[in-house]
DNA sequence: CTGAAAGCGCTTACAG
DNA sequence: CTGAAAGCGCTTACAG
């Protein structure tokens, strides 16, 4: 740290080869002749050679990084993460998996407010070859700031105009659809209560949709919460005559559902169905364990890195929508037997 | 993509300054007339200019990049986290949000083959102000070639001759000896067996030693698991006659230790006690609840990025060796009541 | 407050 | 197979 850090030059110098040698090595790209390659090897290991990515990036124009940028909603006083950040969390996961596959790291940066994710976007865009905005962290003017670089949008609603921003999103329809044929073929449910997200996710929004449409007249008036057990727990509290079923726009609203209802004395399934969205991993350890709709987050994470991979193969390619598939889970707080 | 992305020089030319103003409006670092600043915003704006970050890291000698290289041990068929991927998602959050407040974006790699942890060390210590390697992660072959960057490791073990590299672990030992002692004293145990972790984790080390000091004679010969439910289960069939507790080395195998054992009949707490170690959310929600001891996963996190920037600050100051305390969690499966 | 110019440490055609 | 040299896009003293 004291001493300065050798460069190219100097492996170069003390390997007695040019500087185009010792980059050749380094990137073992073109054929060396073995002993060169291992003088400039030696020469590297001497002097601790420890090649700049700055000026890689500059020259070769691939940084070799991939960026995700996401909101950061989660209570940091808690290590106990909350859906969002479980979600987050699976997705940077196949994100990093993925890409670990093709030779690329993953950069990620998170805001806790909206209107700083266009500066976080262009910050992260600047040192990555691409760039995944997570849901709200996608506003319009970011995405149309940093169409230079393939963009994609994961569960987010991305109004683009030029089309070349690809999307990963869930079926959220299909499983809430799902769902509820199942709650009403299966357990003969006829009314049936929806307890929402907040209004501002591009998710709550369509899984609401579905729910209206696919439950139709057994559908209460929709409940609204914002995601947390808490307001499971909240809305529980507030009920006064009982449904067949409740619906939850997520897992950890149906959990705080379940703890809820049972601080009341009404039992789940046996009173009350209860299920959720997301397919957490607490959602199988509970009692009863959540009927719910699985999300497929690492698939997401990895869909996300294989389309900006192509993208930046093919920067003209139509845009691609992709709607990943989710999955029935039927456990037993429907009323299934375990 | 296609048209060419545009540069200061860009940049500059449409505002009619030179490119040392618009790197100054860039970084705001210099006082700027607000006309001139404008006018460079205004071509900024009307560009779409995205700087490019590896000319800037190349020339300020900074990326504002912090990369975390660990060891990805989970199971790509499975979204639910195993221990150490819960583990290094605290982690991840923690560093990502101390990070955030200074100003750096977080660079994440991983291997499976720990042969391979050196490569991926080098690769992100190019592109990043410093690096954390956690656990196992950490060959000191990588600590040695990285030491012209701020190091610190993480969980790990270092050994470091130069003393230029800050660590960061938990207090295991005060741990296991909180945990012991609750079972003795508070429920008069005498005879524990532990359920140690796999003899390469330097975390597993620690707890077992400590454990045994901490038993001394009340100590059955340990087992060992790899940390997987799985363990815990197979754990909980082979066992024969029952001890008084089963201290597991973390949560994940308690939690496969209490259902092998209900699978047998055997109830926990009244037949024998389970704690286990880390405090993953999991642990809350079964039945019974896992008394365990807690593992500060973010504030871990947060150490090493301060760490980090400390050392960016003062390169020769002597090297840190943090110990975070853990925290005895007592829930219902030692036998307290809930 | 602003500009001209050097230089950061690599890689990549272009020769040979 | 190897080298000389240009140039990637910024920032930063140095002047003024």
């Amino acid at each position: 740290m004291t001493e300065k850090t050798p460069t190219v030059h100097d492996v170069a110098r003390r390997a007695g080869v040019s500087t185009a040698t010792v980059s050749r090595a380094l990137s073992n790209s073109a054929k060396l002749q073995p002993a060169t390659l291992q003088r400039v090897q030696r020469a590297i290991e001497e002097l601790g050679y420890l090649p700049n990515g700055a000026a890689r990036g500059l020259t070769s124009r691939r940084t070799r990084v991939l960026a995700l940028c996401f909101l950061d909603l989660g209570d940091p006083e808690s290590d106990a993460g909350d859906d969002a950040m479980l979600y987050i969390d699976g997705v940077v996961r196949g994100m990093e998996r993925a890409a670990r596959e093709r030779g690329y790291a993953i950069l990620i940066g998170a805001v806790q407010d909206p209107d700083a994710a266009l500066d976080l976007a262009v910050s992260l865009a600047s040192r990555s070859d691409g760039i995944v905005l997570l849901g709200q962290a996608a506003p319009t003017s970011a995405i149309q700031r940093l169409k230079r670089l393939p963009v994609v949008v994961v569960a987010g609603r991305c109004e683009d105009d030029q089309g070349r921003i690809d999307q990963v999103r869930v079926d959220n329809a299909g499983g809430i659809t799902a769902l509820v044929r199942h709650l009403v073929d299966a357990h003969g449910h006829r009314d049936l209560l929806y307890l929402g997200g907040p209004a501002d996710s591009p998710d709550a929004a369509e899984r609401l949709d579905a729910f209206l449409a696919v439950a139709g007249d057994r559908a209460r008036k929709p409940w609204s919460g914002d995601f947390t057990q808490h307001a499971g727990l909240v809305a529980a509290r507030a009920l006064t005559d009982l449904p067949d079923a409740i619906v939850c726009a997520n897992d950890q609203m149906a959990i705080g559902m379940i703890a809820g209802l049972r601080e009341r004395g009404i039992r789940v399934p046996e009173d009350v169905a209860v299920v959720g969205f997301d397919g957490i991993d607490l959602g199988r350890h509970i009692q009863p364990a959540l009927t719910t709709v699985r999300q497929p987050m690492q698939p997401i994470g990895a869909a996300a890195v294989t389309l900006l991979e192509r993208r930046l193969h093919t920067p003209d390619r139509p845009p691609t929508d992709l709607r990943l598939p989710t999955q029935l889970q039927i456990r037993a707080s429907c009323g299934c037997p375990q």
